[in-house]
RNA sequence: GGAGAGGUGGCCGAGCGGCUGAAGGCACUCGCCUGCUAAGCGAGUAGGGGGCUAAUAGCUCUCUCGAGGGUUCGAAUCCCUCCCUCUCCGCCA
């Protein structure tokens, strides 16, 4: 969310920034909005302020002289006429505001200079490329040929519970999930990142408040009857858990390593990745989120980068970063990078984890602040969001990029740490 | 799910219709005192929204005592709804 005072004061560079999403004009009319709100704000606080008035002065004759003095009754009069004026005033002030806020809202974080220009994939600028993709003397099968073959993934059975894009995983897939799991947790935890096993289920205003409504309602599950969503991402239990705080400058950066089930309707995705499990309504995801001093949130961006280049590589996945245009970021991201494995059976990099600066988008909605000094007023915290290891999709580039001729898969030694073994033999 | 208690400033805690944006304590900041530390003395310290202003300085108005409504000239205080916390009972992984 936007700093609207410091807008209103100066809103050339925020509408050229906003501008590069298409947002201008939203911009232009949460400015009118706000004049008309102020405008009748100053109002109904002069109406408000003479009320007052009124009722010290009753309050003063009452006690001085009997309370059923006539001027008292005057007076009585004319603050009941004032209380009339106002119960006209406050529900059209009141209508006003929501329509400013709501305005305020729908608005997305204005994007950082740095972003690429652009509004597709296409536009994405590949920052490098790391790993040797696997050179195969047989022709490689995809993940959900292996699955199968091995009995790890069942797809018409999960169709049958649960519809299209549900999955079970079974037997040492489950493993390698649980290897994987607490490969990222400690991984993420030596830098200082706080394991959290956080809610799923939460309220309307975490998703408010991390950006994701209003914009992306239609992509999460709700439960009306308790008026709860299922969370797409741990982002949301965690941006949540410093709500409404005012943090000490000391206490930061605070990181926590959430890991938790995703939920994603997926809606708008019709046909596409209709195969196996690259996309699938539930998935499990171990996920960075760092609250920091504004001044650190650059660097902190590439650090959480750092970490999950550094999973990818410990994991022996080839993969790419790529840095995303600014017409393909989220609401609440000013810049983000993801990073995208090599997927051997489409030939392609795809989307394995992602980083976001969300500067104080996040942190204005949550209200989530922090004092830069002692004695200072508080402000704004700066936030971030890092995917460390998102299970389903990693797991297709460990099963395709680990697979030998014969069917069996080959892990990364990094995974023999925790208990698995150097290969799966095939079945 | 049933019965009860409660939610006040950074924290603890008083207030239960007006002079209370809020006593008192703790914590913190500045100053004094002090060989150092502790103690002591003095001053200060909530947030949001407007207006004046070059101003994140200052002045001023307004709103906020879990949230939202209501009663009243006037509500932290009375009434209603909701949320949350705690205790007991029931149920349950």
């Amino acid at each position: 969310m936007l700093d609207l005072k410091q807008v209103r004061r100066d809103p050339g560079p925020v509408r050229e920034a906003l501008a590069r999403r298409g947002a201008a004009e939203q911009l232009d009319e949460l400015l009118r909005a706000d004049e008309r709100r102020r405008e009748l704000n100053t109002r109904t606080d002069e109406v408000r302020a003479e009320h007052n008035k009124l009722s010290e002065r009753i309050e003063r004759a009452a006690h001085g002289g009997g309370g059923d003095d006539p001027e008292v009754a005057e007076l009585r009069e004319q603050s009941s006429k004032l209380k009339a004026e106002l119960k006209q005033l406050e529900p059209e002030l009141g209508e006003l505001k929501r329509r400013q806020d709501e305005l305020l809202a729908g608005l997305p974080n204005p994007p950082s200079p740095e972003a690429p220009d652009g509004d597709s994939d296409d536009d994405a600028v590949v920052l490098r490329e790391v790993g040797e993709r696997p050179q195969f003397d047989f022709e490689p099968v995809d993940h959900l040929e292996l699955g199968e073959r091995h009995g790890w993934i069942e797809m018409e059975a999960a169709a049958r519970t649960s519809g299209s894009r549900f999955a079970y995983l079974i037997g040492d897939l489950v493993m390698v999930e649980m290897a994987l799991v607490r490969f990222a947790l400690e991984t993420l935890r030596a830098q200082g990142f706080e394991p959290v096993s956080p809610p799923v289920l939460v309220r309307e205003e975490a998703l408010h408040g991390t950006g994701f409504f209003p914009g992306e309602r239609e992509m999460i599950y709700e439960v009306p009857r308790d008026e709860l969503f299922l969370v797409g991402t741990s982002e949301v239990s965690l941006a949540s858990l410093h709500a409404d705080a005012k943090l000490a400058a000391a206490e930061l950066p605070l990181r926590y390593a959430g890991f938790s089930t995703c939920f994603r309707r997926e809606s708008g995705a019709a046909g596409r990745d209709t195969r196996g499990i690259f996309r699938v309504h539930q998935f499990d995801k171990v996920e960075m989120f760092s609250f920091v001093a504004p001044d650190q949130s650059g660097a902190e961006h590439e650090r959480i980068l750092a970490l999950e280049e550094r999973i990818l590589a410990a994991l022996e996945i080839p993969y790419r970063v790529v840095d995303i245009p600014v017409g393909d970021l989220g609401a609440s991201a000013a810049r983000k990078f993801d990073c995208e494995g090599w997927i051997p059976s489409q030939e392609r990099y795809r989307e394995l984890t992602s980083c976001s600066n969300t500067t104080d988008y996040q942190a204005r909605r949550l209200n989530s602040r922090y004092r830069p000094a002692e004695s200072a007023a508080p402000e704004p915290v700066h936030t971030l969001n890092g995917t460390a290891v998102a299970v389903g999709r990693t797991l297709i580039a460990l099963m395709e990029n680990g697979q030998e001729g014969d069917g069996s898969v080959s892990l990364p030694s990094a995974l023999q740490d925790l208990g698995l073994p150097e290969r799966i033999p095939t079945v």
